[in-house]
DNA sequence: CGGAATTGTTGTTTGCGCCACCAAAAAGGG
DNA sequence: CCCTTTTTGGTGGCGCAAACAACAATTCCG
């Protein structure tokens, strides 16, 4: 069955991962600041954050007086010593990057294939990218762990693959093979709701308890869905995938009436573009196409809103250009179909992170183990003179 | 802002609280059971059992000999000395329940109305019904509070009722009301939520961790979504409310297609009749009204099943009539509307609960009160001979 | 009837957060 | 410029909850 019933230890992990926890999402606090936020004893934070000092995942530093009265506090940041590496497989290539606990890509390598690769392939190439980019890292950074956002429907509690269309793969144990292959603890999850995570924590939804999100790429429009502030998965990981919904009446799925190929299209004909140059383009040419695919979209965005009631709507990638070209045709036609109430509580907003969505993503679910329990990282012996080990 | 790190009472308080709650939803455990169950130590569970003893809140009773090898474990239960009083206002009446922390109604009183009641009303008459009750209960119950189901939108952080079509009511403070005109602890939900709780704990929703609920009454169709394992409210409390989303392509709302007037008037017309009768008089009838409705709903689940990928359907009320009348067609038409794996993954079932649905789904949220702190109930002092105070 | 298995019971131990006290560092006021 | 006020860090002792260990109780089985 699942955990339990909590005991001393599990008080400690708790606060531990509770300080590290707000840190990862708030950024830089004050040991005064987390005393006030989480209710501990001045004396507690203090054992507290030293311990996570010495695993390495934060650091101290002294604050620039305020122009507060009373004794400075000191300032609790994440450390940039642990370093998580986040895999983004696609069918042309495969990107691997190191981020920080703080949530920022501070190194990546790309990888690219000319066929769809098999899963072998994906591994033995991430495989050794993940070794290139450790090589190029400074001494002294340990590896929490490796996330890959995978465009997939995914088991997450294991990791395991079941069904990438884009990429051929079915059940593939991707978690596994990959821990195998590199010697650290692995997390899998689809990438669309790993989006969807960065732009509630880090973007356009932040402090979002309940949202929709909606990315359209080059092979289609993928979704996450965030409810009661959790992701939210569905039985069979389908939950948010609205792309193979159904946006009109004639039972045509979203993501064949509304696609990018027909933005391209209608600007640059057969272009290879990415997504600024395509709403550079669009901004010179008519508006004709955005509006109609608004329209279709606005009719699939309002049958969510009726239903799960969201307080905001992030589009991305080419959704997000129309977003931003049609903001008034969009919300009417939204208007026009949901519900009153819930169509006026959903605000529709692009989202704000760009190209490091999926890393940044990517990590989260490493991050969340560290938080579950910080202790898996070892204590740093500063007792002689050597510097950390690393792994 | 949160709640948030956890000290040594809060370790206590989860304890407790999580032996509450296994013993609420499994009914009774043997402290060993208890033992495995939550990780703790024998002679914690033994210490913690003896607290919710003391506190009124279980029984511990000899086990019948089962054959096991091995000193035989007390059985725990949940005890009957504790109640919640669950009401449900509804436009012809108010019902008032006591309900104990097993989930089993033992009494109840009803008092009907002529016309809509004001909040005034229903506020005065339940504070009579609540007094009657507590009346005829035996010496010694202490009541945990009250739980109220409104069909209303509801803020369930402060139990204010938002809008109730039906009852005619606007941002009537509800649950502040009753407290002061009872004394007691008040909390007030939506009804659908409430049933749709139920439904997943002791009904056809037993362990679905993501599930959708309808329910069909005389004056509409509401529902209920749980999603990973909790229950969805939606950014403003519509998320659920199925019953004004779109059921056809021409916009209208499903319960204005889907009506329990229509079964009436098709077999009896005029008549007041309840589900019972009216089952039996459609099971002489033909069947043509039950298949066009399900026809209808069929579309409508699927759109829904397209968005959320729950793992079972759960309807009530007349529209478990239509599910128990029309399984075939109810399944075809969802499988033809919905994608082809969350339409495989979702199981259409008819709701258990009957009548006292909404009144075990009430009392939840006092329970939830309850199990996240159980030492809100006083101690019994049995140091003296007198019997425990109530209240 | 005796051994094995399981669990309740009791007293002791361990570890975590709290508390009280003192020291340190900044702001403000005369 | 010093002194008071305010806020926070640091340290040692304390309380408390769960774990642990040893023993007793109860059942099954041969």
């Amino acid at each position: 069955m699942k955990p339990t019933g909590s005991n001393l230890d599990a008080v400690r992990r708790h606060n531990l991962g509770r300080i590290l926890d707000l840190v990862h999402r708030q950024g830089a606090l004050s040991r005064s600041v987390l005393t006030r936020e989480t209710g501990l004893n001045r004396s507690t934070i203090a054992a507290l954050v030293a311990e996570l000092v010495a695993r390495g995942l934060v650091v101290e530093s002294n604050p620039d007086t305020e122009g507060v009265v009373g004794r400075p506090s000191p300032v609790v940041s994440a450390s940039d010593t642990t370093l998580i590496l986040a895999v983004n497989p696609e069918f042309d290539g495969v990107t691997v990057a190191a981020v920080t606990l703080g949530g920022s890509v501070v190194d990546r390598l790309r990888r690219g294939f000319r066929s769809g690769p098999s899963v072998a392939r994906v591994v033995t190439e991430t495989t050794n990218l993940v070794a290139e980019l450790r090589a190029r890292l400074p001494e002294g950074v340990q590896i929490a762990g490796i996330g890959v956002a995978v465009p997939a429907l995914v088991r997450a509690s294991d990791g395991m693959v079941r069904l990438a269309p884009r990429l051929g793969w079915v059940d593939a144990p991707l978690a596994e093979l990959l821990a195998e292959a590199t010697g650290l603890p692995v997390t899998v999850d689809n990438d669309a709701s790993l989006g969807a995570r960065a732009e509630r924590y880090f973007g356009a939804g932040r402090g979002i308890d309940d949202l929709i999100y909606l990315n359209g790429g080059a092979s289609g429009i993928g979704g996450g869905l965030v409810l009661g502030g959790r992701p939210i998965r569905g039985a069979g990981g389908y939950a948010g995938e609205f792309g193979h919904t159904f946006g009109t009446e004639g039972g045509i799925a979203l993501e064949r009436a509304v696609t990018r190929d027909a933005l391209v299209a209608a600007v640059a004909p057969g272009a290879d573009i990415d997504d600024v140059e395509l709403e550079r383009l669009l901004g010179e040419a008519s508006a004709s196409i955005t509006a109609t695919q608004a329209e279709v979209l606005g009719r699939a965005l309002a049958g969510m809103i009726n239903i799960v009631n969201p307080s905001r709507v992030v589009l991305g990638g080419f959704l997000g250009i129309i977003a931003a070209r049609e903001p008034e045709l969009l919300a009417a036609t939204v208007a026009k179909f949901a519900l009153v109430p819930p169509g006026e509580q959903a605000e529709i907003v692009r989202a704000e992170l760009g190209a490091d969505l999926l890393l940044i993503g990517a990590a989260e679910p490493v991050i969340d183990r560290l938080i579950a329990d910080p202790a898996q990282i070892p204590l740093r012996q500063d007792l002689g003179d050597e510097a950390a080990p690393e792994k």
